[in-house]
DNA sequence: TAGCTAATTAGCTAAATGGTAAAGTATGCA
DNA sequence: TGCATACTTTACCATTTAGCTAATTAGCTA
């Protein structure tokens, strides 16, 4: 899609999409941390922590401040309550196997036996 | 991340991160379409329509069958299930302002008052 | 068989993404 | 002042992604 993909909610997923700047979130979780803290985990360079610290910081799901030479990132969930609200409308549909279920609805309604 | 970018949390949320791809998810929440179908709210050439639907299927969101010329495409919402259950560790997080609640409880830990 | 509809595949482009190394900025300290 | 630490910016590269048109496959119907 062209016109705005940089609407909230595909912000947040894009963020969300890479298992790099998941594992920050979870460390952020704990307490917020310094950019070299959150690298430690990881061989990647500091360059490439750093972007992936903008795009959390973009997706609004990290605030950043600065203290000293350290900049020190603190967890922001909003966003993630955001994608929890999106999700609940697909609730029903992976709970007690609503997707069994809608097939069989369907097949009778067909008349399909 | 290079290695193993396809895991399973990494390809759904890429999936969901893009306002199309959301869309097609929600008219599948009403019920098995065809491509033509999914297509008609977009002014988006086939192909287009064709390769969204690769990236929901390959994430595992839907699930696509054969009847006569017609493609039908069938939510499948365990991906989303899955999402849920990750996005449970962070629920204190935007409950309750709790990131508000976090920020004092740092504030006295320092005794910065 | 021919022709119609539905959908995918092939081949292309432009832009975004994730990585790098090297250089630059900001702060504290001797 | 000068140096060390922490981090960002710049410039580059390779891969992926989202879009297109044109061509192809699949199945129904006349």
């Amino acid at each position: 899609m062209l016109p705005t993909d940089t609407d909230s909610l595909s912000l947040t997923f894009a963020a969300l999409a890479d298992p790099t700047r998941r594992a920050m979130l979870a460390r952020l979780a704990q307490g917020p941390a310094t950019v070299k803290e959150l690298a430690q985990p990881f061989t990647l360079s500091m360059p490439t922590i750093s972007k992936h610290l903008k795009v959390l910081e973009r997706a609004g799901l990290i605030q950043r401040g600065r203290e000293a030479q350290w900049r020190p990132a603190q967890l922001q969930a909003a966003p993630l309550r955001d994608v929890s609200a999106w999700l609940e409308d697909y609730r029903q549909h992976w709970e007690a196997n609503f997707d069994r279920l809608q097939d069989y609805l369907r097949k009778i309604q067909k008349g399909d036996s």
